[in-house]
DNA sequence: CCATTGACTTAAG
DNA sequence: CCTTAAGCCAATG
């Protein structure tokens, strides 16, 4: 079984992971900060493609990541349409029309948070 | 190999 | 504030 899961991207994809992985409950980012924190600030579709394929692991909170306006957009690949948002309300965070209100004050960039 | 699609972003109206 | 158009990168058919 060498084809079981694609590891040619695992650097990207992995780096995307952990990013994830250290979002502070009650806080949320975007697809285009994870990919300019791993120095793609073009390949933001391949976080949310990371995204996609994260399902396989339990430990990325993927409702914690969404588009740069704040909107749910990836609400319909979890389990329910309403789950993430359901999730982001459990941590605080207020979702309006799919869209999270005051993202600024939730809104958690791993460049500026997790600078070197 | 070419065409289409997608959990995106930015710019312009 | 909302809509439309174009750009970008990789996966999938």
């Amino acid at each position: 079984m060498e084809v079981s899961i694609p590891n040619k991207h695992k650097d990207f994809f992995h780096n995307v992971y952990d990013v994830v992985r250290l979002i502070p409950k009650g806080r949320v980012t975007s697809y285009g900060a994870i990919a300019k924190y791993l120095g793609s600030p073009r390949s933001s579709r391949m976080v949310g493609w990371a995204m996609n394929a994260a399902h396989n692991f339990s430990d990325v909170p993927a409702h914690r990541v969404v588009n740069r306006n704040g909107m749910l957009t990836g609400k319909m690949h979890f389990s329910s349409s309403t789950e993430m948002e359901k999730l982001l309300s459990k941590e605080g965070v207020s979702v309006s029309n799919d869209k999270i209100e005051k993202l600024n004050s939730v809104y958690w960039d791993p460049t500026h948070e997790l600078e070197l």
